[in-house]
DNA sequence: AACGGAGGCAACCGCCGGTTC
DNA sequence: AGAACCGGCGGTTGCCTCCGT
């Protein structure tokens, strides 16, 4: 398949640039009496000269009523830092997690001041292009495939999830997947690659299978334990049952 | 008052995955 | 099966405002 031209460049007379108030209003009102969607056709049929991909980034990250105005509050970063460090760059997945916010806005605050001010206090680096943890159930939640996500879960917590005994799969299998599926990008390249080729998560943590020192194995078990603790937060956020996590 | 650098942010760009034909 | 289309995403750009000199 070969590369579409742009829309400003395949329409002649398509406008760019900063949007009028004028325009903004014929955009609102078109969407609030038509609905979401079909933007490639929504210029035409609202009488826009705009292309659709350029309307509908304006009804998401301007003109969508429940957006929130102001700026982000202490709370809202600290959530905003702990996603990133949990998710890196997929702002939109972040942005969802923050009712009224949109991936634009958290990308651009990151951006311009987050970052910085993070770099300037961090003791340890950890940045967007290496995220914590890439696991399957992060993949799922990307995809709104929560109960997959769920189910992940429940394999990664063993005995101590109320419905581990409903698994269908025994302890083997769920290590074998475990070591499959998740990928641990931390610093310590003896414990990852323990965790990875060698580790068990059911074997009472000894650390004799990781190849790495307990006291590391413990260092990155609470680390591990850490992220999917606020994972699990977010899921039950969804109404799933990890809330006694 | 004029200028220039810095920061904030809206908008654009290219790519990708899913869907339709 | 594969080309075309569509929506969505993250990275980047460039304009605007603010502030210090």
């Amino acid at each position: 398949m070969g590369r579409r031209k742009p829309c400003y460049v395949s329409n002649e007379g398509v406008k760019r640039g900063a949007w009028t108030p004028e325009e903004d209003t014929i955009l609102s009102q078109f969407i609030l009496s038509h609905g979401e969607g079909k933007w490639n056709s929504l210029p035409w049929r609202a009488g826009l000269k705009r292309c659709g991909k350029s309307c509908r980034l304006r009804w998401l990250n301007y003109l969508r009523p429940d957006i929130k105005r102001g700026n982000i509050t202490p709370d809202e970063e600290d959530l905003i830092v702990r996603l990133h460090k949990l998710l890196g760059n997929r702002w939109s997945l972040i942005a969802g997690r923050l009712p009224g916010r949109t991936d634009n806005e958290i990308k651009n605050y990151w951006n311009t001041g987050l970052s910085k001010k993070l770099e300037a206090g961090a003791s340890k680096t950890v940045t967007s292009q290496d995220p914590m943890i890439k696991t399957t159930s992060l993949k799922c939640i990307q995809k709104n495939h929560l109960q997959v996500a769920e189910n992940e879960m429940q394999l990664f917590m063993g005995e101590s999830s109320p419905h581990y005994n409903d698994l269908t799969t025994d302890h083997d299998d769920v290590n074998d997947t475990l070591n499959m599926r998740f990928e641990f990008n931390y610093e310590l390249g003896t414990a990852e690659e323990g965790w990875r080729n060698e580790g068990s998560f059911f074997n009472g943590g000894t650390g004799e299978d990781y190849g790495a020192p307990p006291d590391q194995i413990q260092h990155k078990g609470n680390e591990i334990a850490d992220d999917f603790n606020f994972l699990a937060q977010l899921l039950d956020h969804e109404g799933g049952w990890l809330g006694n996590f």
